[in-house]
DNA sequence: GCCATCCTCAACCATATGGTTGACGTCCTG
DNA sequence: CAGGACGTCAACCATATGGTTGAGGATGGC
């Protein structure tokens, strides 16, 4: 699974964000981050690692107690692919909108030319 | 499930990402967005029925043939989530670098003064 | 050094997901 | 109106996911 994937599912999980949340607070030891939760501590070691394996979090080491860090950065992935697409799509709402006023002025002007598929290819 | 939950398992896959990144091109059947996949059709149907109920994506009408259309405003869920958690992170890397930055100074000018727990709490 | 505490690993279970094939409904064509 | 093309529904299968419990491995305090 490519790193792209991970992170969109590693925020489908509402624990898992809510766990994003509070580390946006501060660093947190896995006891600390798993009190809230009405589950297993193991269950939220789990979607630690779910996390960490996404990029989205990190330790400080392999030591016991050792906080659990949230990677802010990794979050641009996302956004990035994101805003590509939501670019383009209203980058192609621009161009369909400019068409549409180009064909009302030049049936306002002549009426029909004879060449009616002018959005084939072209939207 | 919520939406922003809906959302991001939505593009947790990669080939239903590939069919959001066709449709900034413009609407399309889903016989054409299921023709470069080697994949059977009643598969991309499954996928682009997941976009659906996550908002990404919506129908003409029932009718056959119908052109599907890409909701690129939903977008927007997902990054008012992000960027929120993300501005909060960096937020708080400023608060600390400022408080680093003022015990740096404390201690250049007169040492320890016997208050030795800045961070808890703070950062 | 011992023991409690913190955390993870492993096995297990129920359900969700992503794919298949086959059957069916609906529309456009002839 | 008969037939083919388009799309969805349903049943099925394999694997992934999110939770549980039980056991075990390090760490840190005493």
């Amino acid at each position: 699974m490519d790193q792209l994937s991970r992170l969109f599912a590693a925020l489908t999980d509402p624990t898992r964000r809510d766990l994003v949340a509070r580390l946006t607070e501060g660093d947190a030891t896995v006891g600390e981050l798993a009190a809230p939760y009405d589950m297993s501590v193991q269950a939220v070691s789990k979607h630690l690692k779910v996390l960490e394996q996404a990029g989205l979090v990190s330790r400080a080491g392999p030591a016991h107690r050792s906080p659990v860090h949230l990677e802010a950065e990794v979050f641009d992935l996302m956004t990035g692919w994101i805003e590509r697409y939501r670019r383009r799509a209203e980058e192609r709402y621009r161009r369909l909108d400019a068409l549409l006023a180009a064909m009302n002025e030049r049936t306002a002007n002549e009426g029909t030319t004879g060449d009616e598929q002018p959005l084939e290819g072209t939207a």
